[in-house]
DNA sequence: GGATCGTTTTGCAGTCACTGCAAGTTTGCA
DNA sequence: TGCAAACTTGCAGTGACTGCAAAACGATCC
């Protein structure tokens, strides 16, 4: 009865992730990140303490609510992308999708973890600190890709600057939140793409 | 008699600092980050655990032996540069100042820390979290000498860039220290500067 | 050479994240 | 129904980190 891809235990670990991943955010926004234990959060999702800790590794996993799974998912959109497609716009959209899925499903999470993050910009860093294993998972795909020996820096630094772009973006939506993240990674991603070297025209009420 | 800039407290305060980084350095080299506890570093640099905590805020900043005055000094360094230099140039420049600075006062100990970052390459990305405080700085800074407004992506993107460029150059160097960690990161900037949306060429025995 | 004042060091008690282990409980399957 | 595998739980333990109040220390003034 399992044929759907979903069990009546998949189902459970489902809900109980999302509970505890729920159950962090909301508390940490309310009263401040460090001012909620474990404890509470396992209490709240109704789980013991220890079951918290099966489910993510740490507090800081849980308030990002970090999908094992979403490192993995990336790399292989990276390998299956279009053979005219070339390596930067392939990890691009790979991000974006990955980011634009997130959002449909849980938009108010990301409200929520955005009072949060105001707050401890630092969590979300220290979030990406933990993958940095999928981190070089992802510049193997790249490399791959771009037909790059394993030691280049390229396939790295394009891994890295997905991860900056996320996480600036999140930063400029959490001042205000008038454009949607998903453009303004994708904004990211572009300055990143033509360079850094000179500064963007911005267009704004006077011309320069 | 401190005129010269150093009174003995201050001499005391520099070298206490200085072996407590080295103690944690050494003994993470030697044994593994999380074989090493606080207590023993502390001991081996002869003062109690919470004159270790009066140092450094957590374990990660004394391994990395974040200086709480390279930000300011960078970003300083940023808005000092003279007037033809793009905001890019004069980041990078500050970023690279301050890296060969470091490196020339202490090479032996990037040379044991490559050590560790190789086993644990999360904890270089978690000792920038730390300073993201200062990340806001440099960034005002080159926000300033660019002329943009506020919550532009530019500037924050700029300076994540240099965080992955260092760290990426740090990891690339752990794998094969041939060239000269400075110069990888200049790679990277150039990379950065010049865009990621193609594939760079790359030389090797039979061309592309 | 003190007396004094600000700074640094220290010990101590406490909190909390996180881990391994060894039951207990639930689910999947025959 | 009954067995095996997967999940949950409690428990005991480690270790990072904090606040506080007392002690040690360095600078300064007489």
């Amino acid at each position: 009865m399992n044929q759907p891809g979903e069990s009546l235990r998949d189902r459970k670990k489902r809900r109980t992730r999302a509970a505890l991943e729920r159950a962090t955010v909301r508390l940490s926004a309310e009263r401040g990140y460090d001012h909620v234990t474990v404890e509470e959060i396992a209490a709240e999702a109704d789980v013991s303490v220890r079951t918290f800790f099966n489910y993510f590794a740490s507090k800081d996993e849980a308030l990002i609510g970090a999908d094992p799974e979403a490192g993995p998912r990336m790399a292989e959109r990276v390998l299956a992308a279009p053979d005219e497609v070339s390596p930067f716009e392939a990890y691009r959209r790979s991000v974006l999708a990955e980011i634009t899925d997130e959002l449909n499903n849980a938009r108010d999470l990301w409200l929520l973890r955005k009072e949060v993050l105001m707050q401890r910009p630092d969590l979300l860093v220290r979030a990406f600190a933990n993958s940095a294993q999928y981190e070089q998972l992802l510049a193997d795909a790249v490399g791959r890709r771009a037909g790059l020996p394993e030691a280049h820096l390229y396939p790295r630094l394009l891994v890295a600057a997905g991860s900056a772009a996320f996480r600036c973006a999140v930063t400029r939506w959490a001042v205000d939140d008038d454009v949607a993240l998903g453009d303004l990674v994708s904004e990211a991603f572009d300055l990143f793409g033509t360079g850094l070297a000179h500064v963007p025209k911005h267009h704004h009420e006077g011309g320069s």
